[in-house]
DNA sequence: AAATTACTTTTCAGTAGTTGAAACATTAAG
DNA sequence: CTTAATGTTTCAACTACTGAAAAGTAATTT
């Protein structure tokens, strides 16, 4: 029985509160580091030994030694000027889970109904997930519009105070009535209106629907038919998941 | 130097050529080990720790330390049946870099061709770069017909025995003309042909454009036209990659 | 061309991090 | 109830890992 949850850190704060080291089990730091390093490496897209170093907080003789090992795997490319970038191993897992993985039913069942959600919205359309104290979006469609927002896919932004958040961490309801939805303005960036439902496994909230769009746009009329649309489609996907799955061939 | 290494690795085979462990340059046994566990369970989808440890040849102790380590920092998940997946984290990750990693402008030059790629030749088509003596399939289109090729996204292939291979591992054309084309039956699976063709990047080949399809429906007249269709699309995505790109909104 | 600066790579001895056998806990099966 | 299978914790033993320092490399300045 797992207390709370697993605590991930990655870009936000360190530890929260349910932190407790079970004392005298060890392992880590090499691991670690090793997985510090590919993050960093993975965030800033390409770095050199020196900054990446830095970034740790570590040597560079021992960051090198890391990145070695990294780049011997296939998760790390170094190219002829040492930069270091994410390498072909690490995208061929990410690509194969997208498919097999544990996510894949919902992004499946999501994605063609995200494309809904932007013809009945105008606006991008997402599908996001938790990852400890973060909300990360992992599928979307684009708003046909000139102006719309893009480029959140893989983008991870915490659940504190965000309407991403609160629907992720929204019980779930008993009946399969239309799901509670949530409003924000501005909690990431300024001018960005938020609508977002939760969808429901079996048991709990599995992710959340967002339609992100510029504030002067979201508002008044399309506001509201906004938050009409983004609660039916997450009942709909919701309702999508617990059928039973057919084989697909 | 591990003689054997670690090589019961999971589809990629070991090390490429120029592998020679610098001897006394330590660092690795604890981190391998957590990587090797982490592409276990991503390959096998979902196992339990015992599996897991068995898969990795580590006492369930060892196994069980580095994936909580794994499940701490949101790779892997790890559901109430004690089954370990691939997490959120790596997903994030691995999303992010799709958009500004070292093959995005890549994945973005090709994405649109093999559209049309799919329409030229009524087959699915596939981005494939590589990874050590593997190709993997990083992006598709599908065709529209019902009998059609699918699911490669994420898979690995051996270089060795390929049309994908030959392509990856073929010399820069010097000139700008239509690049060379392979073709190949039955090399990964039985009555299905590979019509394949190098993208070209500034010094080497970094990609390669492949035509999968049933034998039956892949042959004569339509075997040559697909040729060529590769041949020209590839060509084509080889002169968007050699563009200055378009700074981007 | 010598000196300077910035970065990467190698070396190596000491120890703190890691290991795994074994004991224990918890289910599931017979 | 007994047996088996899997998950979890402990802890003494040991070696895999660390990082300061030195050496190598490359680009820039004087």
């Amino acid at each position: 029985m797992p207390p709370s949850s697993p605590s991930s850190s990655v870009l936000s704060s360190s530890l929260p509160a349910d932190q407790q080291r079970t004392s005298t089990l060890h392992s880590a730091r090499s691991a670690e580091r090793v997985l510090s390093l590919l993050e960093t490496v993975a965030n800033a897209g390409a770095m050199n030994l020196a900054t990446a170093a830095a970034h740790v907080e570590l040597p560079t003789s021992t960051a090198l030694r890391h990145l070695r090992l990294l780049t011997n795997r296939g998760y790390l490319l170094k190219d002829e000027q040492g930069q270091y970038s994410l390498g072909p191993a690490f995208v061929r897992i990410a690509l194969a889970s997208q498919q097999r993985g544990p996510y894949a039913r919902l992004t499946n069942a999501a994605q063609p109904r995200l494309e809904r959600l932007v013809e009945l919205t105008e606006e991008s359309a997402y599908l996001a997930i938790r990852d400890g104290d973060d909300a990360v979006y992992i599928a979307t469609t684009e708003s046909h519009r000139a102006i719309r927002h893009v480029g959140w896919v893989g983008r991870a932004v915490p659940l504190e105070g965000t309407a991403v958040g609160e629907a992720l961490l929204s019980a779930p309801q008993p009946n399969r009535s239309t799901p509670q939805v949530w409003v924000n303005t501005g909690a990431i960036e300024p001018d960005v209106t938020a609508v977002v439902a939760p969808v429901y496994g079996s048991q709990r909230v599995v992710g959340a629907l967002s339609v992100l769009g510029p504030a002067a746009r979201l508002s008044g009329k399309r506001l509201q038919s906004a938050t009409r649309a983004v609660g039916d489609v997450a009942l709909e996907v919701s309702l999508a998941l617990a059928e039973p799955e057919v084989p697909q061939l």
